[in-house]
DNA sequence: CGTATTTGACCTGCGC
DNA sequence: GCGCAGGTCAAATACG
């Protein structure tokens, strides 16, 4: 979770229930949830008391209060947020005093290549030697639209040396979490790139399938992306990026047939993934403009936004009070009811 | 026919 | 040394 969270209004849970038309509705695209607003706000007329009108206010009231109450919480864990990475970035700074070996010198690691290389490899392809990640520094303000994305980064500033060796020599790995439809079995994840699917493993700890992918745009781009469901909420795609693009964007062009380029160009190109966050594309690349990285921040954003909607509607009460609040408000107004 | 995807087999690292 | 698990290869298959 980023620090600005707190700070954009953009994020607050005032969710207007019942209310006028805001008309700014595309502030939050993401925020599907609210759609069914609509069904409310366009037939939206003064209506006289009558007592489902102050059945309806005071249930608007109580969830304006539990917004309130939604968005103090909110306050307090981004607070708890900056206090806990206060925290950590002291650890980093006393732990790198302490430790002493520079962490990320890949080059003097023993060639440690970016991956254990099986023998066959370099017997006829003999591509060029693998080069080091063009920016040896882990920049982790790549894609971290919430705290969800704080992963194996910060993990190896303890414990053995071999193993923190091993993980520092790694190209960067970032991770990415992409709503997608459950009903959307293919593992695809659109951020932009052209990705080659090169093999596919069910892992111990999730029952669905792990897909993985190479980049195709480029033939020696080093990035490899892993992409797999989320074990507990499978309508998340959790996107591993190992490595950083030796190449710029695709030109959108070619970014719509993803990571199915050719073969399930046939397939409509939104219909795998309807839900799916290109945004992130910019972030993922590594090598950014400044333009695309204004936009990566805003579609991250955006990401967020989407992520809270999540959480919300995940949230039994939540649900619980919008379906009372809608199903009154729709009975009321349906030409049928008597 | 060319290219991407699928999928079983194989390779490698790691823990016991 | 052995077995397990993750990662990758490559032949088979599917599709435009």
């Amino acid at each position: 979770m980023d620090p600005w969270i707190g700070s954009q209004p953009s994020l607050c849970l005032d969710l207007r229930v019942g209310l006028p038309p805001l008309g700014h509705r595309q502030a939050t695209p993401g925020v599907a949830m609210v759609k069914p607003k609509v069904l409310v706000e366009e037939t939206f007329q003064p209506l006289k008391k009558d007592p489902e009108v102050v059945a309806l206010e005071t249930e608007l009231q109580r969830m304006s209060a539990e917004n309130r109450q939604l968005s103090e919480m909110l306050t307090a864990v981004v607070a708890k947020y900056e206090e806990l990475q206060t925290q950590f970035s002291d650890m980093v700074t006393s732990g790198a005093n302490a430790g002493g070996g520079n962490p990320s010198s890949p080059s003097e690691g023993g060639s440690v290549s970016p991956s254990r290389k099986r023998k066959s490899e370099s017997l006829d392809d003999s591509p060029p030697p693998p080069p080091p990640p063009p920016q040896p520094q882990h920049p982790q303000h790549l894609h971290m639209p919430s705290g969800l994305a704080f992963a194996d980064q910060t993990e190896c500033t303890s414990g053995e040396p071999c193993k923190r060796i091993r993980e520092e020599c790694k190209p960067k790995i970032s991770k990415l979490y992409v709503h997608a439809d459950p009903s959307d079995l293919s593992l695809v994840v659109k951020d932009g790139y052209q990705w080659r699917k090169y093999g596919q493993k069910v892992t111990k700890d999730n029952p669905c399938p792990r897909a993985y992918f190479r980049c195709s745009f480029a033939p020696a781009c080093p990035v490899k992306k892993k992409v797999q469901r989320n074990a507990e909420d499978n309508t998340i795609l959790v996107a591993t990026y190992e490595g950083e693009h030796n190449h710029g964007q695709p030109p959108p062009a070619q970014q719509n047939s993803d990571g199915s380029s050719g073969k399930s160009a046939g397939k409509p190109p939104h219909a795998t993934a309807p839900h799916h966050h290109q945004e992130h594309a910019a972030a993922a690349a590594g090598a950014v403009t400044g333009e695309q990285a204004a936009a990566a921040s805003e579609l991250i954003r955006r990401n967020l936004a989407e992520q809270m909607a999540m959480t919300l509607t995940k949230d039994p009460s939540f649900k619980a009070a919008l379906v009372t609040a809608l199903s009154g408000r729709i009975l009321e107004l349906s030409p049928t009811k008597d």
